[in-house]
DNA sequence: AGCACGCCGACT
DNA sequence: GTCGGCGTGCTC
């Protein structure tokens, strides 16, 4: 681990010393360097008042850091001396976070393999631990003429580019960047006294203040002119309190003199107010609680009755209405003065589950994600703390929103990989980390989905799975007294008893025999065909964006590639008369289309496979009558171009949308009544173990959006392999079919749900480089950890260069139970050299 | 993470 | 002999 576990912990924040006789003189803080490891002892300052939690600014080598206070000492130890200890420069912010949330950070840099600092920097809103910047400033006063004669050439070169600069005033990084070696040219200057050097502190995100005006007489003086009397009135009728430019904006023709005036008066006082930057959007009427039928009323029940922490599952089919029992679920907590957390996968892919959530709560609502600037985050993490009852919505980061007086925690959409860190470290899950603030705050987390993720699955009490199968028991509780209670609630029908939509499976090969060379089978065609005629609306769904899957030459069979990874690259052509391009969906890598083939130099070089823009193209060929509408990553690139793209969609501008997996996530459009998936195979035939369950997932997600609303849905799926178990599965809605099917699968390889996995991950530029360290690490993987974890590699990544780094894998696999100890990542890093970089994936969704 | 110190190779 | 590369270690 790379953090030693339990050899601190973040003290209670209620502990001060202001009884004790003694105060201490010192405090213990985690320096906010990646690296540095241990605690740092600061001398306190008697003018700030501090306390183990707060995140403070120290001196720390030539900079000044964040830092986050950890303990109090009383005195130092032995080897270190009373004038190496530096004061703390200041609190940056002193806030009471609940003591179960650093508890809460502890266990993820634990169990995620991150130190504690980084897994901080990854909870707290960005901008809150800053770093100081040395800067260079030069002393144009002090500068004596013909000073070019007396210094180094280098130092003159400095001088220079100071000097080309309005304010004379350098980073020292920047400098060093520009002239090498600067440092020496710095020294000399400094010493002739021509430059200095200074700190820049850190800028820390800071909350927007405005001046608001406060009436604080009632009867008004008699020595008022007319002008100050009506800006007194305004201001009382106004409530009494205002923000000055609100105040100055009603008395039109007022300026700022006469309140400052009244202030000199005694009238009203002037005061900066913290304004919050929050993301409030658009104003939503009011709804009511709608009626629940007979299973969700029951699910509410188990949910609200659930005393202290448990995990509770609630499997609802398609549009069977889960959001309306959390929204329930929800309320009378914020009644008894807690809040709810609610997770969602992508936040710009559910305006709707926001809208309905603003409508029930109105300003009790926050959303709390990463695309917030770091002021709107910054913000609402300050609103989070201020302890009101309030409904968070937010994507995986928001599982460490610092609410107090949490209630709920609940998971939409659990099975999502969303939800999954990757790239950046800790590589948490948002699920798992819920559970543990759900044990730590003792409140029920509630895990939603029509297709559970199998981890969910195995881990909940439920009925026997054969029985299950033929009648799914609506709610069973865990008899058996357990110390990690869990619940299975169903939804197995529809709101309004709607049926779920019949779904037909299309064999394409069939299709080619018949003599169809369309992309669309006879059925979708009859389906389109229909749609118009009924004035509905449908959904395309296609497994990838851009045109087409590759570009090849039909003469020598050249397939276009990426020049920086070993990927073909995909043909984009949005409209006619477009240029032609070419794009690597993995480094964004783009070229124009080369008229010819550039091996053989044939004309013949020609797209394959369908993205959205060759579907799109086809729909206007064949049906001009069908407005469509493209709604991929490519069109919703722009902030708001989801929501305005559904908007559309739903206001009736188009007949048909035509997207990506976007498509299957929360959207809830009654008028649509065709749901056709063009290809299946492309989800079928990864070579992942989690293939299987993604596919499963997506399709019946895919599926669930078609006849939510009065009129019947139907869903129409092409495949060349009818027979796989999964299009089965999904053809029969039958979530249990694909549990049965895929759960032995996983339990013989012991891949997760069973057995854990942990992937260490090694990209460089160098081939050879990456391939030796892999060996190595491999090798000394086989030495150190031993029995109990199978090691499976090193080997070559499936894709083995994306963005010219070569990349290759080794997969620890290991069984929960046994505790097998994971050598620090830092020890990996020592056995290999600098340019390769390594890193683990705790438990990853994919390997690839 | 920065930045100092320090040890080796290419130049005046 | 010095300059200047970047490898190792420290920062309370």
């Amino acid at each position: 681990m790379s953090y030693p576990p339990g050899s601190f912990r973040v003290a209670e924040t209620q502990s001060t010393y202001q009884l004790s006789s003694s105060s201490p003189q010192w405090i213990d803080v985690l320096i906010d360097c990646p690296g540095v490891q241990g605690l740092y002892t600061y001398r306190l300052r008697s003018d700030l008042t501090i306390k183990p939690g707060d995140i403070l600014s120290v001196p720390f080598g030539t900079q000044i850091v964040g830092a986050i206070a950890i303990r109090f000492v009383n005195s130092l130890p032995d080897t270190l001396y009373t004038s190496k200890v530096k004061e703390v420069e200041d609190v940056i912010i002193s806030l009471c976070f609940p003591d179960t949330y650093w508890e809460l950070l502890q266990q993820v840099s634990q169990y995620y393999c991150t130190e504690f600092i980084t897994v901080i920097r990854g909870a707290l809103p960005p901008g809150l631990l800053g770093r100081s910047q040395l800067r260079i400033r030069l002393k144009k006063e002090s500068l004596p003429p013909g000073y070019e004669m007396f210094c180094s050439p280098l130092a003159l070169k400095i001088l220079n580019l100071l000097r080309s600069q309005k304010e004379g005033d350098y980073s020292s990084q920047y400098l060093q960047r520009q002239i090498k070696g600067a440092n020496r040219g710095i020294r000399e200057l400094i010493k002739r006294g021509w430059i200095e050097s200074y700190l820049e502190p850190p800028k820390n995100a800071q909350p927007k203040l405005q001046k608001a005006v406060t009436l604080v007489i009632d009867n008004f003086p008699l020595d008022l002119t007319p002008k100050q009397l009506e800006v007194l009135q305004t201001l009382r009728h106004e409530g009494g309190e205002l923000l000055l430019t609100q105040l100055l904006e009603m008395c039109q023709g007022r300026s700022q003199s006469i309140v400052k005036e009244l202030e000199k008066k005694g009238c009203v006082v002037i005061e900066d107010q913290e304004i919050l930057r929050l993301d409030q959007g658009i104003k939503q009427n009011k709804d009511q609680a709608k009626q629940l039928n007979a299973s969700q009323t029951r699910a509410l029940e188990i949910i609200n009755n659930v005393e202290g922490y448990a995990k509770i599952l609630l499997h609802g089919v398609t549009g069977s209405g889960k959001t309306e029992v959390y929204l329930q679920a929800i309320a009378p907590l914020l009644k008894q003065g807690k809040s709810a957390l609610v997770l969602v996968p992508e936040i710009g892919l559910t305006p709707q589950l926001i809208d309905r959530f603003r409508a029930r709560f109105g300003k009790k609502v926050c959303v709390y994600h990463s695309e917030l600037s770091d002021g709107e985050r910054y913000d609402t993490w300050r609103q989070m703390l201020t302890g009101e009852p309030q409904v968070i919505i937010g994507t995986r980061s928001a599982v460490f929103a610092p609410l107090p007086h949490l209630g709920l925690i609940i998971l939409d959409e659990e099975h999502d990989s969303s939800f999954k860190q990757t790239q950046i470290l800790p590589t948490y899950h948002a699920r798992n980390v819920a559970q543990w603030r759900g044990e730590l705050e003792n409140c029920p987390v509630v895990l939603g989905s029509a297709t559970p993720s199998l981890e969910t699955w195995v881990s909940i009490t439920k009925p026997p799975l054969s029985s299950a199968h033929h009648s799914p028991p609506k709610v069973r509780v865990a008899t058996t007294p357990s110390p990690r209670p869990s619940y299975y609630l169903s939804l197995p029908e529809r709101i309004q008893s709607r049926p779920l939509p019949p779904v037909e499976i299309v064999d394409m090969r069939q299709e080619l025999k018949q003599g169809n060379r369309s992309i669309f089978s006879y059925s979708l065609q009859d389906a389109l065909v229909n749609l118009k005629q009924k004035q509905q609306q449908g959904i395309l769904f296609i497994n990838r964006r851009g045109h087409s899957t590759f570009v090849s030459c039909r003469s020598c069979g050249y397939v276009m590639e990426c020049p920086n990874c070993d990927v073909s690259l995909s043909y984009h052509y949005t409209h006619e008369g477009a240029t032609e391009l070419l794009r690597c969906h993995y480094c964004n890598h783009s070229q124009i289309q080369p008229p010819k083939c550039p091996e053989c130099e044939s004309p013949y070089l020609k797209f394959f496979g369908s993205g959205t823009q060759k579907v799109t193209q086809e729909l206007v060929k064949e049906f001009p009558e069908l407005r469509p509408l493209r709604f991929d990553s490519d069109t919703t690139r722009n902030k708001g171009a989801h929501r305005r793209l559904l908007t559309q969609f739903a206001q009736g501008e188009a007949d048909i949308l035509v997207g990506t997996q976007m498509l299957t996530k929360g959207l809830d459009l009654a008028q649509v009544t065709l749901v056709g998936v063009v290809s299946a195979d492309g989800l079928l035939h990864l070579s992942d173990y989690r293939a299987a369950e993604r596919a499963f997932q997506t399709l019946t997600q895919v599926a669930g959006r078609s006849g939510r609303g009065d009129e019947p849905g139907q869903v129409i799926i092409q495949t060349y392999s009818p027979e796989h178990p999964v299009i089965q599965a999904v053809k029969q809605h039958d979530y249990h079919r694909f549990i049965e099917e895929e759960l032995p699968r996983r339990q013989e390889l012991n891949f997760p749900p069973y057995g854990r996995l942990i992937l260490i991950r090694l990209s460089g530029l160098d081939a050879a480089e990456v391939q030796q360290s892999a060996m190595i690490l491999g090798e000394f993987c086989q030495q150190k950890i031993g029995s109990g974890c199978e090691i499976l590699g090193p080997a070559p990544a499936s894709i083995m260069r994306i963005a010219n780094r070569y990349r290759w894998h080794i997969l620890l696999k290991f069984d929960p139970n046994p505790e097998v100890i994971i050598p620090d990542v830092n020890e990996f890093k020592k056995l290999c050299p600098q340019s390769v970089s390594i890193s683990l994936d705790i438990d990853p969704l994919r390997i690839d």
